[in-house]
DNA sequence: TATTTACAAACCAACGGTCGGTTTTTATAA
DNA sequence: TTATAAAAACCGACCGTTGGTTTGTAAATA
């Protein structure tokens, strides 16, 4: 089973490789060439690995998935205690306030100038789907364990709270002065959406 | 003054076969050669006018920033009868039920994936500026003619308006099937949002 | 008449992607 | 165990397209 290692070996290596990258320069900068360098792998290996430059983006996405996924399961266990503590976590993930390494932001916007692209397009939709998944039950925990009102509609509030999110990851890639940004305590916001629901 | 006309006529020739292309292609298919061919003029005329091709993207924007202002100050006028009415058509423009010509959606996405260029940032910056203002100046005059409720705080309120509406611009960039599309109505969401407000 | 503007088209570098070939690993059977 | 066929990992020269440049020319303007 040597064969597998290796298989892994290089696709982790390639994977952190391009994260590093799009950190660095964002993707529409980083190249072929610029892969190539840092990670010493040949076109051809990568090419063998990944049909196409895009693909690796959908990868970095789909990777990113899984570990939100389970983030997010975590936070909303939290949510039987309140549910503002896990909305602040997920704002701060989400607006990289700590953890600037974070490329989701990135990745998902280059994907979405991309979306006639069908592998790109499944990939978005998956995005899309887990999301809405993940808000509806993490609302529906807040209500099982009485933080959040029985009178608040899952599906419609996870649908705002998905736009919102969305919304989030635009705005905090338009480069704003200090000036300029109106934008407020996205806690405070959600908090108010879901209390003030009758 | 025959050269002012000449450039003129060109720049639109330009601006609505790019257009064209975009609403049929999308941005990233589109080539130079497509532009040349369908407006039938040469590579060093296009390059005479425009320094790049993104920054042909930044001029639709704009242009459709011009448009959507007129129109907007337009809807924000009937808001003083209702505030339901105005949200709806903007939902409905943003949403391209009727008009499916408007590429506003495709241009946008095309420019968040590319924002770490300068000329391209400055845009969306102006986009979003321009977008608050236009949310802000909604809702107060909806107060003065007292069709929205005066506790309602414009700059908390305009803010997450303008996320959904950025939002609502990226979902409708996801091709969803009708059975994973979970949305729900955007001119009741803004409802509950103003009125549930205390 | 001099200069700037509008346009043309040959040219260029860089990019993503392909292809034929080599080496290494794995599977198969004598 | 060993011989061998097959497949996977990997390499790097090569290719077509693409956005963009440059050089040149004709028309408009000053």
């Amino acid at each position: 089973m040597k064969q597998e290692e290796r298989r892994q070996q290089t696709t982790r290596l390639l994977l952190d490789t391009v994260k590093e990258l799009i950190r660095e320069k964002g993707c529409h900068a980083m190249t072929m060439k610029d892969i190539m360098d840092r990670s010493g792998l040949s076109k051809g290996a990568i090419f063998h690995y990944v049909k196409s430059k895009d693909e690796i983006f959908v990868w970095v996405l789909q990777e990113r998935l899984e570990e939100t996924n389970t983030q997010f399961m975590n936070e909303v266990e939290l949510g039987r205690r309140s549910f503002e503590e896990p909305m602040r976590k997920i704002a701060e993930s989400i607006l990289q306030y700590e953890n600037a390494q974070d490329v989701t932001n990135k990745v998902l916007l280059y994907l979405l100038g991309k979306e006639d692209q069908p592998v790109i397009a499944e990939a978005l939709q998956q995005y899309y789907e887990r999301s809405m998944e993940l808000s509806r039950q993490w609302i529906v925990t807040g209500q099982r364990y009485g933080v959040i009102p029985a009178s608040v509609d899952p599906d419609k509030t996870a649908d705002m709270f998905v736009l919102l999110t969305l919304g989030l990851r635009v705005r905090s890639s338009i480069p704003l002065t200090a000036a300029s940004f109106k934008g407020h305590d996205f806690t405070s916001m959600i908090s108010d959406m879901l209390q003030s629901r009758k």
